[in-house]
RNA sequence: GGGCAGGUGGCGGAGCGGUCAAUCGCACCAGGCUGUAAACCUGGCGACUUCGGUCUACGGAGGUUCAAAUCCUCCCCUGCCCA
């Protein structure tokens, strides 16, 4: 399932290969986050022009709309959106964070009003594992609970047991494995595999407590969740750096909404395996372009004429085809072609730095590489 | 030629004696977005500034008033209607 092929000697970096049910991933990846079964502005295929091999989804949102049934009807979530290859699906843990002013959240579960129209529901960790089966994902994300930093102690502390409780009613809830709805999965050696997500909030000793508590469960994989949530970026450092070490080796490592690329690299070098975030795609929605040592702002005026591409020597289709002076236009003029176009190039943007990352650990020149990238990051003009 | 309605910052358009460098919208400028309620949000937008202010401004020229974008007179311009 999970085989680790490398190992950096000079980091703690890892060179690995995730066996899912829709076929192999190789790590360290980028995951895309198509919260709502879609890629916001690209299709599939753009997304496989990317070189994108996992993407993201999310339960929560489903759950609400279309409704795990619609998808069911459809054969699963794979065939509903048309997308062949592998996706992880979150439990909307992080909805019980970024949504907390609707959500009451109580041991058995949380009780929550519909951001769409107000309505009540209740979900379980169970019942977010059953909806996790009938959407056939790949990889399933257990009910959790992140807090937001800075947070006390005693907080902390009550919301990692909780985690660690839904965990292992989640956990259960597979062993008596699933109706699985997709016809792959039905086919396939691979059941859907069920990641562990640590809390713990800043604390040391309460993230080593959930990495010994989830291990004690047992999980396909681990994730490092609560991060990113409002800490100084060199505690987002601090705590992947502390945790992944304390994780199982032989198991894929998720570092949860991470990050920019320069976090992600980072993290890489303390031994995370996995990555998804919406930077790439919202940035690029609202006009921002990740490249070679830096960002673009590419609404700025000081593009106006530029006949460059976004990043010389981007292999993506806007690089290959459209200028930062019509790719300005575009969203001056709110043409939704901009939107697509600068989200397609920080997917790719993505998906490139990661084989990157991949070729240098298997090539021995990784700390090299990770240098290179630091010492050539710099400021956006202006 | 006569009657009516108007002329406010890049544009549209409020204000109709002091709290007006002037509500608001658009445009423009700068920035932020880290398991997506985000094609979103924040800030700036007369000039100068030692950031406390100072100066020039509401078609033009006069005037009334302690005080005028706001009231009066004349002039210029625009739109509509009638000859």
């Amino acid at each position: 399932m999970f085989t680790l092929i490398k190992k950096d000697k000079d980091s703690k970096a890892r060179l690995g290969k995730l066996e899912t049910a829709h076929g192999a991933i190789n790590t360290p990846c980028f995951m895309p986050v198509g919260t709502q079964a879609t890629v916001k502005t690209l299709s599939n295929q753009d997304l496989i022009d990317c070189n994108s091999e996992i993407i993201l989804s999310n339960t929560y949102h489903l759950y609400l709309r279309p409704g795990i049934e619609t998808i069911k009807a459809a054969g699963g979530l794979h065939k509903f959106m048309g997308w062949k290859r592998p996706i992880l699906t979150d439990s909307g843990g992080f909805q019980v964070f970024s949504l907390a002013t609707l959500m009451k959240i109580k041991d058995e579960g949380v009780e929550f009003a519909s951001h769409i129209d107000g309505s009540r529901h209740f979900l379980t960790p169970e019942k977010v594992i059953e909806l996790q089966q009938g959407l056939g994902s790949d990889i399933m994300m257990p009910l959790d609970e992140p807090v937001s930093y800075p947070c006390s102690k005693p907080k902390a502390e009550a919301a990692l047991e909780r985690t660690h409780d839904w965990a292992r009613r989640s956990k259960k809830v597979t062993s008596h494995q699933s109706p699985v709805t997709s016809p792959e999965l039905k086919q396939s050696d691979h059941r859907q595999l069920l990641f562990g997500i640590v809390q713990g909030s800043s604390y040391q000793d309460l993230r080593k407590r959930s990495v010994e508590e989830l291990v004690k469960i047992g999980f396909d994989g681990y994730a490092i969740g609560g991060v990113s949530v409002g800490e100084p970026e060199t505690l987002i450092y601090e705590v992947t750096d502390y945790t992944a070490a304390l994780l199982p080796e032989e198991k894929p490592r998720y570092l949860m909404g991470v990050g920019t690329p320069l976090d992600i690299v980072e993290a890489v070098s303390q031994g995370v395996d996995m990555f998804d975030c919406v930077m790439p795609t919202r940035n690029g929605r609202n006009g921002t372009a990740f490249i070679k040592g830096g960002k673009l702002l590419l609404r700025s005026s000081r593009y106006a004429t530029d006949p460059k591409p976004i990043d010389e020597g981007c292999g993506c289709f806007a690089c290959k085809n459209y200028t930062r002076s019509y790719i300005r236009h575009l969203f001056n003029t709110e043409e939704m072609l901009g939107l697509r176009l600068v989200s397609l190039h920080n997917i790719y943007f993505y998906a490139t730095l990661m084989a990157e990352i991949r070729a240098a650990i298997l090539e021995n020149r990784f700390p090299e590489y990770k240098k290179n990238i630091k010492q050539n990051h710099k400021p956006p003009p202006g």
